[in-house]
This record gives structure tokens, sequence and C-alpha cells, in this order.
DNA sequence: TGAAAGCGCACTGAATCAGTGCTGATTCCC
DNA sequence: GGGAATCAGCACTGATTCAGTGCGCTTTCA
């Protein structure tokens, strides 16, 4: 699927709080009081982002999660390519498809490239849209809902 | 996850032989002595395409698949659109997140707005690159498999 | 010393994915 | 007319991934 999974939603969620609240130390408690996202599953998150050292964790009473760096300097694209792994489009390097099984030459994966192209670009559009972005967007009221993101829904 | 399913990565392996085939019929059989894929799964695909019009299905001894358009005429984002639906990135609009569960003020989804952003860009990438791009593309040599590619293996 | 917070391991149910079985319908060629 | 080749349609299975939770431990502070 073409499609962040929840982990990286509620992750890219907690960072943008806590780029929000930059400087200060944050609690998962405190992000799930401002949005319907499940606790341990965040908490789940945030441990493995610290480990990517976006974040800094501080334990105790009145501990909770901090931003590692300013919010411009960590990008999306670190975030994803953390909770889900860069992303790589299609899995021909896995599969061995462009490898081929018996010639050698006609047996190629003939959208290897092009698709690596594309795969490239979108590192790079995740790449240069940092936590400051995301934190700068203006919030979506739920009126503005649209049908677009809808599209899925009704396929086949 | 931020990858194609393998049936997209089939049915643009099978688009592209077709693209390379324009004008003539080609059978699912031959495609698949072309590149080591399963064969009833690249059927199952075409059918699909075939159903989106995207293809046109010929049936009979001699029978088999053609491009319904020219190569140019048919985006990779049409393609995928079809076999996995449009890329959405998030899965907000389906879980209500950014509704919130109380004072439809503070919980509101922070991250919907600049994701949708990402999203229209994702899709406009792939809506501009179309079969000829990928049929036009020089055939990756085995030996030139870049470590690039890998990198979701070597996630956590 | 107790409450609040994070840490770590492991588990479960659900959904999706990849691939296949089987049968029928259509067309061409002998 | 019959057989072979091909697509059409339905449904199923095993594997993998995902989302979410159980449970107990450690750390810090008041």
């Amino acid at each position: 699927m073409l499609q962040l999974t929840k982990r990286t939603e509620y992750g890219l969620i907690a960072l943008t709080h806590l780029a929000l609240r930059a400087g200060s130390v944050t609690s998962v408690r405190e992000i799930c009081e401002h949005y319907p996202v499940p606790r341990r599953l965040v908490a789940e998150v945030l441990k493995e982002l610290c480990h990517a050292q976006l974040v800094e964790s501080h334990r105790g009473s009145a501990g909770g999660y901090s931003l590692a760096r300013a919010p411009d300097a960590i990008s999306v694209g670190e975030v994803v390519g953390t909770l889900e792994g860069h992303p790589s489009l299609t899995s021909c390097s896995s599969m061995g498809l462009y490898v081929g099984h018996a010639c050698g030459v006609e047996h190629v994966c003939p959208i290897r490239s092009p698709i690596e192209t594309l795969r490239l670009e979108l590192w790079r559009m995740l790449a240069r849209t940092s936590l400051r972005d995301l934190a700068a967007h203006p919030k979506t009221v739920p009126s503005a809902a649209p049908a677009l993101l809808q599209q899925r829904s009704a396929r086949s």
C-alpha cells in the first residue's frame, strides 16, 4: 500500500506536538489528552524515535519527551525512515526480479530503473518537509474535511 | 508501508511490456516468458486493468491483451490508483482523527493538512510519469544493482 | 516511600497480501 | 465440428504485517 502506517501517523502527530512545545518536556499522557490516539502505541513509537535519536526521553515523575533537535532540523523523511524503513516503492531488490533466472539479458526488470527515479523524488520530497512545516500549518477544522482523501474507499 | 504491492509491480511490468509491443496483442504467457512473474497473478492484475479500461482483452486462441491507449496516455498514477487505490498517505479521513471527540477545537489532527499537501505532490509525480517513460528507460543490468534500495531491510 | 513517568518483552486478533484451484466462456485453426 | 489456447470469474489458503494491549520493571521527584 502506498500509505503511511498508523505508527508513523501517530509519530508525526506526537512530534508535531513536541515541536509546538519545543524546549520543554512533554509526557505521552499530555499528548493523548490533546488527540484521540492510543496511549501505549504512541509511547511505543516515541521509544523508537528515541532510539533513533530524534527525541530525548526524560524518565521519572516529571518526565516525558522532547525533540533532540530544532523542529526544522527534523525531516518527515527521517521519521518515516525510522518508523517504516526508507520508501522503496517496489520490492525488486528483495525479490531479485531484475536479476532474471536464465539468460541474464532478456530477463531484467523493465521498471526498476524508472521506479527508482520516482523513489528518489519521493524521498527528496519527504526530506525537504520538516516538523516545523507540520507545526506551522494551520490546523484543519472538521468542516474542511474534503472528499479527496476518500477516493481510496471507492476502489473496485 | 510506503511501498507498492506486488500486484502493482506486476501490473507495471506487464503494461511496460505491452507498451513495447504497442499495436499488437500479447498473451499473459508471453509476458511470463520474459519475466519471472507468477502467471496467474499477472492474469488477475491484467483483468483488473481491463475493467479499468487501461488495457483491452482479446479472447480466443490467439488472444491476449493490448493497451487501450497510447503508452504516453497512460500514467503510472492511473495504474497505481486502479490497483491499490489513490495514494492517501494517512488514514485520517477514515479514522476521524481530525474530528476529535470532545471540544472540537483543540482536538484536530495537526498533520492532516500538510500531509495532504505531500499526498497531492506524490500524486502529481505519479501522474506525470507515463508508460512510455517506463518503456523508454534503459533496462537495468544485474551488475548495476545498487545498495540504495536495500536500506529498508536494515531498519531497526 | 509512593506516585508518575518511561522501558522492555511478548502476545493477540484483524486485516492485507501473494499465490493458487477450479470451472466456464470465447475464439481460432485444423 | 472438435480441440487447443486464451481470457473470465469465483473462492480459497497460508504467510505476513499491523494495531493495539498485558504485564512487570526501572527511574525520578516530591
